[in-house]
DNA sequence: TGCTTACTCTATTAAATCGATAGGGTAATA
DNA sequence: TATTACCCTATCGATTTAATAGAGTAAGCA
């Protein structure tokens, strides 16, 4: 299951990257915007913010806003960024690899064999899109 | 994440498969094998039964067989009996599917967007699969 | 019949995680 | 210097996960 705070973070992301050049989005706009608890909000843009995504202002005309283009944001590094792990069991995991404790040999194990499948499969995905690509088109 | 029980479950399902024919093997002796708590794997087989993919028989020489041949047996019923649906956000999910709360439009969701490719590349990977895939070959 | 084996089922538990909320602190700006 | 809006910590209830305990029941065998 993704998690609310990938999902609001996703959608808060998507926001900013439609608006104009790098004007500062209040977390009470973006909230109010994306049907989204404010408070619940604020630390996921701050997770945002220290993995360098987001800038941010403070005081009056504050806000957050993105740091690179949108077209230069691929979808991997945001998901990592707030889910974590892309793979569904660690030992298959690129960034986040940990060896089973349960399992002898990873070569023979059948959850290993299928999970390293899935887990090329949802890479390919994330790296054929940016945050650009997840942006839609204004009718 | 993968839960553990799904694993548990994969890896008794593989185990069974390379069995001689349809002899009854012990929970004992699968939780020995793939080193497994018996008491929670208990429950996973129990799961396992009642969704039609092992028969089970009682008493001395008892245990837990496959119904069907593991090339008939696809990944994708395996994964949604144990682990539930293979969508990561319900708005995508063809067996469970679920409206989000929050979102208005579907069509112009960014996370449906992305969700929906992950979520049929994931399949793919699944629908190319049976149980028979999982299991090593003997050297 | 009676004994053993091994699956069946319910209940309970501890730990972890999730989603949300509260409230005060601090930096920047007008 | 007052206001705005981000920053940070703590807490909380609900849910899920993984595991454990223990009693119940059907099947086979002597």
């Amino acid at each position: 299951m993704l998690s609310k705070k990938t999902k609001y973070g996703l959608k808060a992301l998507t926001f900013l990257a439609t608006q104009e050049g790098r004007v500062p989005v209040q977390i009470s706009e973006i909230a109010q915007h994306e049907n989204i608890s404010q408070k619940f909000l604020e630390s996921i843009l701050l997770t945002l913010r220290k993995s360098g995504l987001l800038g941010s202002k403070k005081g009056k005309g504050g806000g957050y806003y993105l740091i690179k283009d949108p077209k230069d944001i691929p979808m991997t590094t945001v998901m990592r960024v707030l889910e974590g792990p892309i793979a569904m069991v660690p030992c298959v995991s690129l960034n986040f690899y940990e060896k089973c404790a349960d399992c002898p040999d990873e070569a023979s194990c059948s959850v290993h064999k299928l999970m390293l499948q899935v887990r090329d499969s949802t890479l390919d995905v994330f790296r054929n899109n940016t945050l650009a690509d997840l942006v839609p088109l204004r009718g």
